[in-house]
This record gives C-alpha cells, structure tokens and sequence, in this order.
DNA sequence: TTCAAGATTTCCT
DNA sequence: GGAAATCTTGAAA
C-alpha cells in the first residue's frame, strides 16, 4: 500500500488548488541519511506578479525566485529571518510563478530524529511535545533537516525531498488569509485541515512590527 | 558597495 | 506579552 509519489503533473496546476490538495499528503525527507517523513496539515499559496508578499512579485525573476519560475515539483527553500528556513514546492507550469509554502506538519517517522535536529540546532533543550515539532514553517524545515543545499531539488525521490500522494479519504478543508506577510494578507490562500491539533496556533492579533532597535547599534 | 527589510521562533520579564 | 537573534536577498547610491 505505498501511496505513490507525486510526479511533475500534479505540481502543474494553479498553486491555490495544489496547496488544498496537499493537505493530508506526505513529505518525506532523507537529509543526512536519516528518513523523516510528515503529514501535510497547513500551506499556503503564494503566486507570481499580483500577489503582493511573494517574492516573485514586482522584483521580475531573480536568482532567488527563479525555482518558482522554473519546472513544477521542485523544492523552493527560502531562509529568513537569520534562523530559519521555510520549505516551499514549486507549482504552475515552468515559466509561470508559484509555490505552496508548507506551514505544519504532523510528523510521523523519524521522531526522534527530528527532535534531535530541533534541540541540536538552537538553544536550551527545554520541553519540546510532538505537536510542537513540525507546527510552524521554520519548525518543519528544522525537523526534517532542510537547508538551502536543499533548494531547486526535484521531489521525484531521486534527491531528498518526496511528496507521497494521499491515502485515505479527503480531509476537511478550511481557508484564511495568510500569516505572518506585511502585505498580501487578505486573499484567502492558507489552507489548513480543520480541526487537526498540528495546525500551526492563529494569531489573534496581527504581529507588531516591533523593530524599536532600528537606531544605535544599526541593528 | 551599502543599507534596509523579511513568508519566524525563541527566550525573558 | 514583548524583544532579541541572525543571514540572505533586493534595491538604491
């Protein structure tokens, strides 16, 4: 019964039903040898020029957005923030912009791997439960041991990355706006499964732009 | 060549 | 609940 491998063909579609229809699917990862592998519960669409918040939009193509631009079923990793990654799969057909930004995970195998990687990779090993090992963008690239060596990898198996399609019947799906984007946060592109606790935690209120350290040191 | 901003997470108060 | 940490990229000078 193993679920076969999303090839090239379901990538080539419009990014917002590529994201709902990864919802339920799973990633599996084999960086540094070790298998981790996670259930699809959140993503996001991002598009090319119009969408407000991709980097694809009004800066044209560039070294760092060209995966989007490129072939579907490629993996995008973007590294933020100076701590983090972010995994996101390549949609659209090649030369038309668009990747699903994969928010949470529920992890299935290699738990103990991941934890490992989550508390090697930063500070204090203080309490660390499953459903926060993989409930965020950065958290999940962490886990299954992402980085930007990563990036412009095809997820047909032959490299780290696969996506295996999913197997039991369709999960409920709800939609919101965005998280966490200065702009483009009003379209409806994040999907998420209804009810599942790995859902990454909503933001009642929007983030404050809280960078009141912009003087002195210069950052 | 230099500066500013960012698709976040974590720790501290 | 608020602020810091930290690196890559895009745009301006």
């Amino acid at each position: 019964m193993s679920p076969p491998v999303l090839g090239a063909g379901f990538f080539a579609r419009d990014t917002a039903s590529v994201a709902r229809d990864l919802l339920g699917c799973v990633v599996v990862s084999s960086a540094g040898g070790e298998t981790t592998s996670g259930r699809i519960v959140e993503t996001e669409a991002y598009l090319g020029a119009g969408d407000l918040g991709s980097h694809a939009a009004t800066h044209g193509i560039t070294a760092r957005n060209a995966v989007m631009y490129g072939p579907p079923g490629h993996a995008y990793v973007y590294f933020t923030y100076g701590n983090h990654h972010m995994l996101n799969l390549v949609a659209e057909p090649e030369g038309s912009a668009g990747g699903v930004l994969i928010r949470a995970l529920e992890p299935l195998d290699g738990v103990e791997v991941m934890m490992r990687r989550r508390i090697q990779g930063r500070r204090s090993a203080s309490h660390l439960a499953v459903g926060d090992l993989a409930n965020g963008p950065g958290k999940l690239a962490a886990a299954l041991g992402i980085d930007l060596t990563v990036n412009g990898e095809p997820l047909d198996g032959s490299a780290t990355l696969s996506v295996l399609g999913r197997e039991g019947p369709a999960p409920v799906v709800a939609s919101s706006g965005r998280i966490g984007l200065s702009a483009g946060h009003e379209t409806e592109l994040r999907f998420f499964i209804e009810g599942d606790r790995h859902v990454s935690p909503a933001r009642p209120g929007l983030r404050v732009p809280s960078r009141s350290n912009t003087k002195g040191t210069g950052r």
